[in-house]
RNA sequence: GGGUCGCUAGCUCAAUUGGCAGAGCAACUGACUCUUAAUCAGUAGGUUCGGGGUUCGAUUCCCCGGCGACCCA
């Protein structure tokens, strides 16, 4: 019976309404199953008829009808029915039939409210297609946008088919501080936080590449950690302050080896997620079961309509790069670094345009302060970016292992940072020491999952692959205005 | 940071040139023994994002602010 005033503890639900289909789908109209089962769920529609009344429970399988009749309930159990809401949590016993009408449907013989909806529901035709309402509502979301739920499911796959990907080629997974005292491993801003028993500041990490690289150290030659990073940046489709990365670290390999496996994982990820290798793309459908394009990234500057500034850069002519930029529409800024400026160079002219999968091979050096040296481009590290959609999914390195050419390039850093580049990384003592014990050479990168889900989905921004993304609180007051 | 657009009932959306703020769904009341976006009849529901200005009169025009979306650097 119903009793809206209670909020019951447990309901002990038999069936789910894909049982119910299952077993007895293939009813009569006006059929009895004999089969009494308890159903649970939420109510998403309510049908009175006076003597007789539908209502359609949704469980996580589907939605199975409720049906009621007087002859079963009497006059106060189908006044008990009716009160029934639409987004009511409900419990329902009775025997599976199928009606004249052909609906398979449990005839109750009662109901239990387990927890009643208070507030009215979104109109369950139109749903809710309000963003803001969506993002800071995901629930509200999720019960009446059942696509919502997809990018759910593709992220617990995509997660599943890292793990098993990267342990079924005896990597170990590992967990690193979240709160580092130095935020390094990365060129970005962090947040600072501060703990109060040990009255110092910690950094919120910007990734955890210098924690796994100390495992290297320690013999750990193959080892990898899915979680979450942070980073003091704006909001947009491509950026969010909160997300989730892969690292992962091989002794004994270079950048060429690892950019191998990348190629490989990415193309695993897909068909765990989508069932299969073609993607649907703005520039058409992609194959990532081709292989993906290594470039350098004068290439990729030359190819997409810029200039080629590869004789420029080898000759050491940083004024004619610098002018080349300039031509391509970049607006430089004074303080930038030759190799800031080839990078931004790159980011204007051919980044976007790199929709299928392509390593951009070799990075400026004075913007990649962990890589080693590139065995081939003067003032470059083996330092490849990946791009797909036009989004930098994952770099990889050729992880530089040498402590005296570390010191000296987070000596560089520290010089920007002292300029006024605050995203310039911090030098890290501990880091320096571990090195000097002996790091083995190793191949590693890191791989956005929320990007490469974004992109593996089709859609437009990363907060439709975040449940909670991040939002402006509303400001209920607003400010008295003088 | 700059630009554009949006914000009206719980949800989805209207509102003519500046002239009584509306509809569908949801809610509530009633009718109905096979419905399934049930139907029918009725009731109620508003700080039109907030503040200020112009005006006889502002959802509408102007200014400031909030939040969001998109684009740009």
């Amino acid at each position: 019976m119903t009793e809206s005033s209670s909020y019951p503890y447990s309901f002990d639900r038999t069936a789910l309404a894909v049982d119910i289909q299952t077993r007895h789908g293939s009813l009569e109209p006006g059929g009895e199953s004999g089969d009494v089962v308890h159903v649970a769920g939420r109510v998403r529609t309510v049908r009175t008829h006076g003597k007789v009344a539908f209502a359609d429970v949704e469980d996580p399988s589907g939605r199975v009808q409720l049906f009621a009749t007087i002859g079963v309930l009497g006059e106060d159990g189908m006044a008990s029915f009716a009160e029934l809401s639409v987004g009511d949590i409900v419990g329902a016993e009775g025997e599976v039939v199928m009606t004249r009408r052909g609906e398979l449907s449990v005839k109750i013989t009662s109901t239990v409210i387990l927890a009643p909806c208070r507030r009215s529901m979104p109109d369950s035709w139109h749903g809710v297609s309000d963003i803001e309402v969506r993002y800071r509502q995901r629930y509200l979301d999720l019960i009446v946008n059942p696509e919502t739920r997809v990018a759910i499911d593709a992220r617990a796959k995509a997660n599943a088919a890292i793990r098993s990907f990267l342990e079924a080629r005896g990597f170990i997974e590992v967990e690193t501080p979240l709160l580092q005292p130095v935020a390094g491993g990365a060129v970005a801003r962090p947040f600072v936080t501060h703990h109060n028993a040990l009255d110092i500041d910690l950094y919120l990490r910007i990734a955890p590449e210098l924690y796994l690289k100390r495992l290297l150290v320690g013999g750990i030659e193959k080892v990898y950690e899915l979680n979450r990073s942070f980073r003091n940046e704006g909001v947009s489709t491509q950026h969010t302050p909160e997300f989730t990365m892969l690292e992962a670290y091989e002794a004994y390999v270079d950048y060429h080896h690892t950019m191998s496996l990348v190629e490989e994982l990415v193309r695993a990820v897909a068909t765990e997620v989508t069932g299969g290798t073609s993607i649907e793309t703005s520039e058409g459908p992609i194959d990532l079961a081709e292989p993906f394009a290594r470039v350098t990234m004068f290439e990729a500057i030359a190819s997409n309509g810029g200039p080629d500034v590869s004789d420029a850069w080898s000759s050491g002519d940083h004024d004619e790069v610098r002018a080349a930029a300039t031509g391509a529409g970049v607006k430089l800024d004074p303080k930038w670094s030759p190799g800031k400026v080839l990078m931004e160079l790159f980011e204007a002219v051919a980044e976007k345009k790199l929709v299928r999968p392509t390593f951009v091979c070799g990075m400026p050096k004075d913007v990649s302060p962990l890589a080693k040296d590139h065995r081939a481009i003067d003032g470059f590290t083996e330092h490849a970016d990946l791009i797909i959609g036009g989004m930098e999914i994952a770099p990889i390195y050729s992880e530089l292992n040498d402590p005296d050419e570390q010191r000296r390039r987070f000596e560089a850093q520290m010089k920007a940072r002292a300029a006024g580049d605050d995203e310039a990384a911090m030098a890290d003592e501990d880091f320096l020491e571990a090195l000097a014990y002996g790091m083995p050479p190793a191949g590693g990168f890191g791989l956005g999952v929320d990007r490469l889900l974004r992109f593996l989905l089709g859609v437009g921004s990363l907060r439709d692959v975040i449940l909670f993304p991040i939002l402006k609180p509303e400001q209920k007051d607003s400010p008295v205005s003088d």
